[in-house]
DNA sequence: TTGCAAATGGTTATCATTGTCAATTTATTT
DNA sequence: AAATAAATTGACAATGATAACCATTTGCAA
């Protein structure tokens, strides 16, 4: 299937229009994030990478993840166990805007993109208000959900 | 004014109904977070603690904040810095609910207690169908707005 | 191909937070 | 007020995620 070679030329392009080149590992970390639906940290990326190209170092993997997110093609998130956890953004390889249920008891994250559209709603016109009063340009949210599921609340 | 007494007594009150004991740090610490309206780090809690108690450490400011979080009389928060900001929680002193406009050039952070009603109007449906859907016990949820302050996005 | 800027990897440094443990303080009981 | 036992503490060391360094390698335009 030359869809990966289509694909391959649209990352370069992507990479290009930064002023960046398209390596191998900037390519393999990307495959990593599309190929899984868990919230990784740098580390676990790490592993995965280096698993299909063992000469990458975790520093590599930390300097191409934020050169992701300031392209635009990765998202960082804190979930409060002291490490970073990073996905595909939204409209990248598919990914689909949602927020994130976090587990307090085992760290264990939900996915959800319900009411994603009354939320958005919602918070454009928040964000409208909130803009002119206090003369913020605002340019993304976030909203997380905290509690127990259902096995760490049990008694 | 015997305002102080009586407040000290409501709080060796709380302590006591945790199963802890209230020492001159601890009371220090509440003192400096009712004082400040800013979102102070362990260590900047840390000085201003030091400079009316300089024999308390900053293990123990650490402690202590672990504390009153468990106690829920401070909340914790992430904006994007590398470290902890801490600030009451609601209901304690007069602290009002409220969210976090974040700017990500300077990391000015701006309390607003705004859209509130509305906002616990929606998080309240949307919880209790996440909740029956994802079997989760939602305890609470976090929103914050990033972008650019006035300052900051000026050139 | 060649030249050179960009990217890399192994290593060390940083720095917020936590663990350790002997000494001190607190609240309670005589 | 003094004794007691348990909780708290402070100084210091340990931890761990992430960033800085720098000599070497790689991508790509000419
Ligand atoms: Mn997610
Ligand atoms: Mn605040
Ligand atoms: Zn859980
Ligand atoms: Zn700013």
């Amino acid at each position: 299937m030359n869809n990966k070679i289509r694909n391959k030329m649209e990352l370069n392009k992507q990479f290009r229009q930064f002023g960046h080149k398209m390596t191998s590992g900037r390519e393999t970390t990307i495959d990593v994030l599309s190929e899984t639906d868990e919230h990784l940290s740098a580390e676990d990326i790490h592993i995965k990478v280096h698993s299909v190209n063992p000469k990458i170092g975790l520093t590599t993997v930390y300097r191409t993840l934020e050169l992701l997110i300031n392209m635009g093609m990765v998202s960082k998130f804190d979930f409060g166990d002291g490490r970073a956890r990073y996905e595909l953004a939204e409209g990248f390889k598919g990914a689909k805007h949602h927020h994130h249920l976090v587990c307090t008891g085992c760290g264990r994250i939900v996915d959800y993109s319900e009411f994603v559209k009354e939320e958005k709603t919602f918070f454009k016109r928040i964000e409208l208000e909130l803009s002119r009063k206090y003369d913020f340009r605002i340019t993304n949210h976030l909203v997380q959900f905290y509690g127990l599921c259902k096995k760490c609340e049990g008694y």
